[in-house]
DNA sequence: TAGATGATTGGGAGCGGTTCCAACTCTAAC
DNA sequence: GTTAGAGTTGGAACCGCTCCCAATCATCTA
């Protein structure tokens, strides 16, 4: 396996221009540069990102942890998705990624500290459940880059990246309308989740701008015309009271969701939902760490995925 | 941060004596030992994993690639959770878990070349679809272990962990057969797939072994009281016809099937299914390679996950 | 033509471990 | 008392890169 040394010696320059060529920085004659890869092309030389690790001190690895605290994936079955992007962005812009479980011990001690300890990443990306707990604070001293999948209330000095759920609360009510459902209900007011109260905010927005009145799903589901359910779960109870009562769908009531779960395709009546495009999430993930690596003082951003109607069968 | 010197300075003895330590060498005395590890201690060392990667060409790290053809995980739900159990062993073992997509590209080359070239993964974890490909020609070059996540047909060198499939087979039949369903059929008979198959010679292994007929489920199910069902969505197609048909599950017909998708027990009624443990599979899969990567010429492995009933509501 | 300036280039000195050999200590045997 | 051998120990050499400084070269100016 070839060296730097190697390359230095066959392209017959120092193996410091040869770090020049291969690290892209100025100050290096287009001719030498040729030469250098040429040499580095003949060679099929690759270097040691150990070697590299060691004198320059960074990793080109980033860490991303998955919350392994529930017992299954079941409970989120969406974050693969997300890390496909992450994965996907991480490596086009040059670097590695490690996968790391938040729970996950090492010689006993979290594997994270060790991780971390070990300087083996250089930034860490992780979802916004983890930040703000004990374990979070222990993270934090590392002084490394940090970037959030989902929104952080109580930290303006972290970026992080969410899905636009305030749009996607007032699109879902928006569709509704659109399709001539006009008492709107939405099932799910579970506000304590940030993402639960950003959607139901923006259902109420657009309900207030058209001067209709924000409603609940009742048991029987008398004067309600159309109803957004904030997941599947909630969606397939609705349809099973909707049968019980006689109401049809999507002909007297429409049923809208936001997420999309593997098997609602499938499902007899498949539901319309508001669709989340959790790559993209994932690929903004790991553009916004990518960005913070190669320029520490960038500014903190807030990015917002956008999202769309998915038009299934419980809308008319 | 401490580095080897500082502890070896601290312990009043040699950097080699240091190192033994770290790696739990033999051949220090008890006393130099204890001294060591209180040095180790008071320092808050560890060790640099770069200056032990170079030093030592080991990268205390295990790759796992993740199949990032298909266009969404919604294709295959359950492979998060093996990576988390794949996690979970890893890291326990000492190591640590790159996660890799099989298709994403870094600087022009495929990301796993380079990687592999880099030295930076002492194994490789791989879905079983990636095996026999142009591109794994590519990967086995590289001489490092490999482990495959389902079975290999075509290699016998290389160890493999996978689901009982065959035993699942056959406990479908038999689970059905012992709630009094007879005359039972197989829906999903996809024999190209090797999962498919072996279910298939389950079930068949049963029926003959209690003197039945293999069936197909017809389309109207006539003279069938109960079906296995490959995955999820055949279980729902099969629910569409009995509503259709007007039979009556579980009363008239019972319903089995082999995966768990994360809606399915919210839906009315829920499948009963042979339960597979995924998690577990992905442990398996981690600690065999742990086991090739501490004894390089340690047996070819093939362990089968064993699986377990789920009843829910579609067997009486 | 000398001197100044800026663009290139070579290579020594680390980075923080592991490996290995020589040296030292301590018994046990002769 | 000497010697052999096993158990310990220290530390030089090395792993393959980056960083940085000094040296060289080309160009421009006075």
């Amino acid at each position: 396996m070839a060296t730097i040394n190697d390359v230095a010696k066959r392209a017959n320059v120092g193996r410091g221009t040869v770090s020049r060529v291969i690290n892209n920085e100025p100050f290096v004659s287009e001719e030498t540069r040729k030469k250098v890869l040429k040499a580095i092309e003949e060679l099929n030389y690759h270097p040691s990102s150990f070697a590299r690790g060691l004198a320059s001190q960074n990793s080109y690895t980033i860490g991303v942890i998955m919350d392994n605290t529930m017992d299954k994936v079941y409970a989120n079955p969406f974050i693969y998705e997300v890390f496909r992007g992450v994965e996907k962005s991480v490596y086009e812009g040059g670097y590695n990624l490690l996968l790391l479980g938040k729970n996950t011990y090492q010689n006993g001690k979290l594997a994270v500290e060790r991780v971390l300890q070990g300087k083996m990443v250089d930034g860490l990306i992780l979802q916004e459940q983890i930040i703000d707990s004990e374990y979070f604070k222990n993270i934090e001293q590392y002084n490394i880059p940090i970037v959030s999948i989902g929104k952080l209330e109580n930290r303006d000095d972290i970026s992080w990246i969410d899905i636009d759920n305030h749009m996607a609360g007032y699109m879902a009510a928006e569709y509704l309308y659109s399709r001539g459902y006009k008492k709107i209900a939405f099932e799910g007011v579970e506000l304590e989740k940030i993402f639960a109260r950003e959607r139901y905010e923006g259902y109420k927005e657009f309900i207030g701008s058209k001067g209709l009145s924000v409603m609940e799903a009742n048991e029987l589901l008398q004067n309600i015309e159309g109803v957004i359910c904030l997941d599947n779960i909630y969606a397939y109870k609705i349809l099973q009271r909707c049968k019980k009562i006689n109401k049809k769908v999507p002909e007297e009531i429409g049923i809208i969701t936001f997420d999309n779960y593997p098997l609602a395709e499938y499902l007899q009546p498949s539901v319309t939902n508001i669709e989340i495009d959790l790559f993209q999430l994932g690929l903004c993930a790991g553009s916004e760490m990518l960005n913070k690596l190669r320029n520490r003082n960038c500014e903190v951003n807030r990015i917002r995925i956008p999202v769309s109607v998915n038009i299934r069968e419980t809308t008319r």
